[in-house]
DNA sequence: GTCGTTGCAAAGCGTTTGCAGCCTA
DNA sequence: TAGGCTGCAAACGCTTTGCAACGAC
């Protein structure tokens, strides 16, 4: 069974608060904040349990360490800012997609990953 | 400057032959194979020196280890496959990147990566 | 002969796991 | 009170680095 703890908590709060996805670093420091002491072990395991009970879900960029943000979005893929680094969901599909996969293979699935600068950044 | 060494050789000539991208270990297997007892250390080494020479380029998928290829190729995308996690090259863009690109922002590069079964897969 | 390169082993670094004690239900 | 959860430290897998010997030029 799943136990509300403290830490666990913490996490979720942090994770709920940021906006943005996070790394299991940048989680850690979030939540040390709120349950000091908090060790890097039970953020990674709590990331592994609300992964699976569906609270959360990953979000890979290519080279770029692994984030986490809450689940329950629509589909959408990403546009990530050289400039400042963070990333932003875009919305909607490119179509198209079964005219480039190659015969015989059978599509399941696909990331798309925008690069460039935002809108901010941009005007600076 | 650069020295022609007989494990440089054996990764330049695993890479062009293997015709699609190799992560380190795969290399490390392919390049045993013309030359017996290279080091895993060697193999990271002249990735990073085949890379500044502009002979190879990183091929980064979300969640995974790095793979590289040959350089020089023609604007395409991978298809990555979740059952012999190879990695293929699939040819043309799906298109439409500017529609999705949110207003304001500057697209300056894309990724877009598939997932599914490879032919050989589909096939077992 | 020079000095870039190699293999080995040790060191890093991020993530996972074993364990004894803690704490939620 | 039972057993899931935690912090700590060790283990892990991948990559990098220190070092003495090797070998391309």
């Amino acid at each position: 069974m799943q136990r509300e703890t403290r830490q666990r908590r913490a996490i979720r709060e942090a994770l709920e608060v940021a906006g943005h996805p996070l790394s299991p670093r940048e989680l850690h420091e979030a939540a040390q904040a709120r349950v000091d002491g908090i060790g890097i072990a039970t953020i990674y395991r709590n990331l592994k349990a609300l992964q699976e009970d569906g609270f959360l879900v990953p979000v890979e960029l290519p080279g770029e360490p692994p984030r986490y943000e809450v689940a329950g979005k629509a589909h959408h893929h990403h546009f990530h800012c050289r400039a400042c680094d963070r990333v932003f969901e875009v919305e909607g599909c490119p179509g198209n997609l079964r005219s480039v996969t190659p015969p015989g293979f059978k599509l399941e699935r696909h990331e798309f990953v925008l690069y460039g600068l935002c809108e901010f950044c941009v005007a600076a």
